[in-house]
DNA sequence: CGCGAGCTTGACGTTGTTCAACTAGAGTGG
DNA sequence: CCACTCTAGTTGAACAACGTCAAGCTCGCG
């Protein structure tokens, strides 16, 4: 593993926000030390669910579905990955497997950090273990949202709430080209491929929202705030 | 705060199957010292969702119902707690507010810490934040069922799966009295009250299950994972 | 005895899935 | 340069699942 293979480095992560942030530069030379990168193609399996849970995996460049996958092979998009951001596990410190799975949509780079590395850090610094409960908290609030949106919504709320995530959490505009296919925004929406397709064109005809192909333009946000609020 | 209206001792919790138990015995006495009960009859709310998160709560004897409440006043009941089983909360180091409510489905007594006793045993003691994070990580694995249950399985899949939760982790009986209504099975299960009446019938006509009123009897528990599972 | 809350049942309408057919665009080989 | 194929996207019709509404029931309690 040479050190010519890593094409950043995590001090230069530092500043960026995750809780990566509450470690000293020592700390994050450590970590620097000990991960490695690995390159996906666009569709490739970063780690698969049911899978042991031996590296926390960070996004360097690119964007990774993280899915949950069920017995019928339908699956649950539960967010994307950019960027910085930690995909850690529930199954850390628990039964140490994967309980979701992540595949890179675009061309994407990540690094692996060994478990133990992450329960040394976890141990030794104080800041970064609360940070870490925080952390995981942030993603607790999240899911009670997904839960109640995808069990209590009808299709054009929950399809609202996808569009409003992409913009707002993921894209950061309100126009935007994405790699999802439409069975992904299905897959995101708790719906399948022909009912995301027929709310989509319900949106176009009334306004809301220009989309063709992979292009996505949302025209009345507000509109969508609502459908999303009320259901 | 008289010492005299503990009915109970944290030292004798230490033994519970909580994350208590990796607290020295000075630290549980400081716990026990910090902590008071709060007693509340079967229907009352403990905390309410949206509300502040001042403290963590320790059920000590009877049972609380935790749940969503979607806006349009309708519930998601996201599991039952029982004595020694800690209600923390998303809010912590969060947003400091709580994300869901709890109620009492009986009589009821209930430990308040507050959380700056919480943060300073996370901080002095890295086991037990350690073990914090493990108890998040398996809160979160439970969640990922429910999503995946609520989501992707039919009316008779659902139910079946919350009959299997009571008898399994709540009663831990194949027969059980319950004080949840039909309306609380119902917002277990995601769906109305109606349906759930209908699908316990339908588990009655097909000899899985006798039930009346509040008394369960499990008869065929094999039947009811095979339906959980086939959704 | 009568009242009220929770429970039960049936009829009906809506929502969303399934299935099958069709289209458009992107590679692939002749 | 044109078939050929393959995949993603799209559409419509039939159907099943589930919620809504309204009525009637049961049982505990004043």
């Amino acid at each position: 593993m040479e050190n010519v293979e890593k094409v950043t480095n995590c001090l230069q992560c530092k500043f960026q926000s995750n809780i990566f942030r509450f470690l000293s530069e020592e700390e994050l030379s450590y970590v620097n030390d000990m991960r490695f990168e690995v390159s996906f193609k666009s569709g490739e399996n970063i780690f698969k669910q049911g899978g042991p849970l031996t590296h926390i995996v960070c996004i360097t460049s690119g964007m990774a579905k993280v899915f949950l996958e069920a017995d019928d092979h339908s699956d649950i998009i539960l967010r994307l990955m950019k960027p910085t951001e930690l995909i850690g596990g529930p199954g850390f410190r628990t039964d140490n497997r994967h309980h979701f799975s992540a595949a890179a949509i675009v061309d994407t780079v990540a690094c692996f950090i060994e478990v133990s590395v992450f329960e040394k850090l976890l141990n030794d610094n104080t800041r970064f273990a609360l940070e870490m409960i925080a952390y995981l908290n942030r993603a607790h609030i999240g899911l009670y949202n997904k839960l109640l949106t995808n069990t209590h919504k009808h299709m054009s709320g929950r399809m609202a709430g996808t569009l409003l995530y992409l913009s707002e959490e993921v894209y950061e505009s309100n126009v935007f080209e994405t790699a999802l296919s439409r069975q992904d925004l299905a897959d995101m929406s708790s719906m399948t491929k022909e009912s995301a397709i027929r709310v989509l064109k319900e949106f176009k005809d009334e306004g809301i929202l220009n989309c063709y192909s992979s292009h996505f333009d949302i025209a009345n946000k507000e509109a969508l705030r609502k459908i999303y609020k009320i259901g």
